[in-house]
DNA sequence: ACAAAAGTGTTTTCTATACACCCATGG
DNA sequence: CCATGGGTGTATAGAAAACACTTTTGT
């Protein structure tokens, strides 16, 4: 019986995207999967996650911005042997890293989410919880800020709620909502994105987050 | 590397309540730890669970009242070899279950989750966040009936989510609320317990609450 | 008659929602 | 001057919260 890891890697560039590596070896060699492997003796968890996603893709993220989603059992899922995966999300800028296929894939590569091809093993079941996940801890905590550059437009927020949660939102209520918070603050910067009126950057204030979670107020963004 | 499963069972009568063993064998023999144990090579994960339960003590639940919540993988977590092991949670009505410790384990004894005793390994932390899951969970779904017997009175509900949540609830307006929602239903049978007005016992209505959950019905029990 | 628990409505406050026009820029 | 996206306020409806007295029984 081994254990391995397995990750859902989600970006966001315009749209929800997912990172994916073509498999080297069989069992299913050349098909898409997501990144992960089995776990050594020596490390935990989510360092067996970090080092495989470094050795399949050249991601190296940090260790916060990971989250254990569930673990994935089931007697016949690896035709091999028995293997149970314990899943893994975790959310980067994909603009932030440069894509290598080293060690033990053929090749990784970003995929739009609605995008994604067929799936070795039981990975498209993990993808869709991962995707559930997502979009339940997105409504809670403002996570998408992860998924952004440190410097945003608040359109690009909206967009990315929208695009997450597959939901239209009003313009006004959103904003008024979501800047109501107090999570973000201006940078004073305003850019032109060629055509309309140039809008304010905004940046993520970490601060004020952790203040309102030690005060253990509700971050509840949407009814 | 080896898998093992551990169950937090919890249990309600007046208090919220948690099944434990006492250890038979080393390490930590004679101690109180969480049941569970090694996943054999041919059952999944939740037949594993419920071996387990079965086997140190006598508890016979259903399949279907069992939730996976974390799976804890540090390295030294075990000091005998690398163990990673998968919490679940499940939740009885205690009255229904006769206890007995026969293969495993010392002892089986159910406590009150404020009074648990020191644990083996590291089941204190599993049962922390077994507790912070409970009480998320009890928010959103009403839960709480698979720790009721069948019939039960209203105050019992009242008394169950202020234990679990250690909150103080209106009468009124939770009572509103609740019963608002159409999820009880009236048996027609009244109790007197001993002082004070007879009160009307209580079903939980399991079809009102599949189409609830079927039309995506928010099921926030609470602000 | 009194102690003890059950049962019940109304008012107020807050939050969510619906909704439409002006602003700044580039072409 | 017009097309494009950015930015803003108010009115309404619904939900949550605050709040106290009456009912039914056992002793």
């Amino acid at each position: 019986m081994r254990i391995s890891v397995d990750i859902v890697l989600f970006g966001y560039r315009k749209s929800l995207q997912i990172l994916l590596i073509r498999r080297k070896f069989e069992p299913f060699k050349g098909e898409w999967a997501l990144p992960g492997g089995f776990v050594l003796e020596d490390e935990s968890l989510e360092q067996a996650v970090l080092r495989e996603l470094k050795e399949e893709t050249g991601v190296e993220m940090a260790l916060s911005r990971l989250e254990q989603i569930y673990t994935f059992g089931a007697v016949d899922r690896d035709p091999r042997e028995r293997v149970i995966s314990v899943a893994y999300i975790g959310l980067v800028n994909p603009d932030k890293f440069q894509l290598l296929a080293d060690t033990d894939a053929a090749d990784a590569q970003w995929f739009e989410l609605v995008e994604s091809p067929q799936l070795a093993f039981d990975h498209q079941e993990i993808l869709d919880l991962a995707q559930k996940r997502l979009q339940g801890r997105l409504v809670y905590s403002p996570i998408g800020f992860d998924l952004l550059p440190e410097k945003f437009l608040f359109s690009e927020v909206e967009d990315l709620y929208q695009s997450i949660l597959n939901i239209e939102l009003d313009r006004r209520n959103f904003r008024k909502k979501f800047l109501g918070l107090g999570l973000l603050e201006e940078t004073g910067e305003r850019v032109s994105e060629g055509k309309g009126r140039p809008a304010m950057l905004y940046r993520f204030n970490k601060k004020v987050y952790e203040q309102l979670e030690k005060e253990k107020i509700n971050l509840q963004l949407l009814g």
